[in-house]
DNA sequence: GTCTATATTCAGATAGAC
DNA sequence: GTCTATCTGAATATAGAC
């Protein structure tokens, strides 16, 4: 489609993809019909086919539209910050700020449907459906490897593979932090939602360099038992 | 896939039980249909209904089968050691691998379906279905208090409150790390996957404690800033 | 308990008038 | 671009013979 024209379509492509990111996030994709969708944007049903051309392309698009800007943020943060650092290796804070960071105050952000969104990438992490990781892959190669190559250098001591395992467990603490701000309470017992959109960050990004920077040596795990708990 | 015809009504439930499993962790809840379980079970459709009256029901036995040993697993080994401790409160570590030891040697048992279930339920904690959600919280509700108290205990210098968002984010970062085994692939860009299945706890569980035990001040997470990034 | 056959509902997608 | 009406397939669930 022509853009140059396109002056109040985009109202009707954008309540589809709002209330498609919006029921996502409360059902899951294949929980979530077309008619649901175009009912709660208030557009006929056929118009998700003609806009996007299917319900697989209506996913894509709604994590295009946020992950490119997303991504975007993350990668200005890392060069502006190495920029000032003029060749020096960047803190692990400062890399890890500017990865989690940005993700953070983008899902503190609840008037815009960034925190919407973030619950939403959060949970694709562990998506089944190929072609959701796939496309996932593909938005994350270009911001990934920058990163990764910041961490190598900020913490020239770590083994890399150690770094990227970590790497790892902190994009997993954050999503699952996100995504299952329910799940708190189920730790909880009762409901712990501080009102400040903040919180989540100043609780979580300590918790994230403790991990990063812990020491290697630690190996508690014994190996498995059979038969009956060590009673010895 | 030996005995298609061997022993085949020797445990019809069972057979659904593991392909269902399976299945779920592949495909996901909604994605997954009866004739799909029944067909991998080798049994005839309407067996689901019969031995379990639905497709919702089904989904909830094949968590509370291995959910029950689970927790009993972990109650066992805090147990244990607060026996050996005798009344004196137990050391971080020693709380961290009762709760998530026991769960990453499940997880690392290939042989009996463990690793299997563990995906599946790292995945569910961020399922938007209600009645899974609900499901888990009964299950856990025996388990969480007990090992709250442990911890309060253990670090009597970190606020409680901070406790319970760093076991919450322990949990997150588990439950990804188990569920969401190709997605560190995403990460490291190659494969980073060691035949050992005790390797992911010795690469977890020091990130875990340092995290845990990281100091409460850092506070590195900067106010959101509207306009162009401050590259200006 | 197991099976076949079927009832019922609802999904995604499309044709064609406007 | 939007709408109504509809096609086609697949889902869960069940009735009833064996």
């Amino acid at each position: 489609m022509t853009q140059t024209e396109a002056k109040h379509h985009l109202d009707t492509r954008a309540r589809i993809l709002d209330a498609a990111e919006a029921l996502f996030v409360e059902h899951g994709f294949e929980a979530t019909s077309m008619r649901m969708i175009t009912g709660r944007a208030g557009v006929n049903l056929a118009s998700v086919n003609y806009h996007f051309g299917g319900k697989e392309a209506l996913i894509q698009e709604v994590f295009r539209r946020r992950l490119t800007w997303l991504n975007h943020e993350r990668l200005g943060a890392l060069e502006h910050l190495e920029q000032e650092a003029q060749g020096a290796p960047l803190k692990p804070h400062q890399i890890v700020d500017a990865f989690f960071g940005v993700s953070l105050r983008m899902a503190a952000d609840t008037e815009h449907g960034g925190h919407t969104f973030m619950r939403l990438l959060g949970r694709t992490y562990t998506e089944p459906a190929a072609f959701v990781r796939q496309f996932l892959a593909d938005e994350y190669a270009a911001v990934v490897p920058r990163f990764k190559q910041a961490l190598f250098r900020a913490l020239p001591d770590v083994p890399p593979e150690d770094i990227l395992w970590r790497f790892h467990f902190m994009l997993g603490a954050m999503s699952y932090a996100i995504a299952g701000t329910d799940a708190l309470q189920l730790v909880a017992g009762y409901e712990l939602d501080e009102k400040d959109p903040g919180a989540l960050a100043r609780r979580l990004m300590p918790f994230l360099l403790g991990g990063l920077r812990a020491p290697l040596t630690d190996q508690r795990v014994k190996p498995k038992e059979k038969g009956s708990r060590r009673a010895a």
